[in-house]
DNA sequence: ATTGAAATATGTTCGTA
DNA sequence: TACGAACATATTTCAAT
């Protein structure tokens, strides 16, 4: 079946079940059907076609990491020796559970990587006993999230 | 009722639901029950100690930008005067819907964030006609992620 | 903490408009 | 697209262990 993801036309009421959705994954469609004033069948039709147009990724359940004592955020650059690949220095950091992002970057940085610890302490462990030690890992430039006070998804 | 936050316990069941959830938040309890080998109902009960203690923060429905022609993402670190207090940058910052995520950062920015664009020229015009223009906004430095090659959350 | 059962609500499909 | 009806599943609560 032909994948739709470039003629992809999403009209209000699509708009309104995934603004629902974007906020609760879980709550019913059926809930959604009476707020919005259509029935359940049309909703579950228009997700089945959202869903196939790749629009909807998926779902997830959201963690707080703090009431598991991890409250240290951090963002670290990370210079790579041009002797290491990219490739092969991702293959490394995905081995770090602490790393729970990393980007390709333009500019100073070859990686741009954002970690999760439980405190500065943890923090220096994970820059020093793992991050370091990745080869070709010449040198790294850390800020902490002191506070994050913006954090949702594109607007739709 | 006062919250578990701080002594919350969780064991390999408790586990082993949540990682089903942080994959699929839809995924039916009484699923999770058959695959586990245990009663719906204790899963539920599990489930509502879990939102009790805060550690289960909600469920989200999972976009993909790229079906709605949004592919450059980038990380621009800003630099504040002193004038400028953080809080009336955030409330600023809180009104571009490009921006989805601002850090106040140890370093030398002020604050780091991350905004998703639809192509560079949409990115220069977020910098330039709607970040640049923010009073107290004396300097930016922006990182464009040419790919994002980890995306996850904390380890349970 | 866990269970099974009962009651209620939701998910899903299908024929029709 | 949307609807309603029909059927299959899931959620939720509860008494009992």
């Amino acid at each position: 079946m032909k994948s739709d993801k470039e003629n992809i036309k999403i009209d209000g009421i699509d708009k309104k079940i995934l603004r629902f959705l974007m906020e609760d994954a879980r709550k019913p469609v059926l809930e959604i059907a009476r707020k919005i004033g259509i029935s359940g069948a049309a909703i579950h039709q228009r997700l089945r076609k959202l869903e196939n147009s790749g629009l909807i990724a998926g779902s997830k359940f959201v963690i707080n990491p703090k009431v598991l004592g991890y409250s240290t955020m951090a963002y670290v650059g990370i210079y790579l020796d041009k002797a290491m690949s990219n490739p092969m220095a991702v293959k490394a950091l995905k081995k770090i559970p602490e790393v729970l992002e990393c980007h390709y970057t333009t500019g100073n940085w070859s990686i741009l990587i954002k970690v999760l610890c439980k405190d500065n302490e943890h923090l220096m462990q994970v820059l020093n006993k793992d991050i370091q030690q990745i080869g070709g890992v010449s040198r790294t430039e850390t800020f902490i999230s002191l506070e994050q006070q913006i954090e949702r998804q594109i607007s739709i």
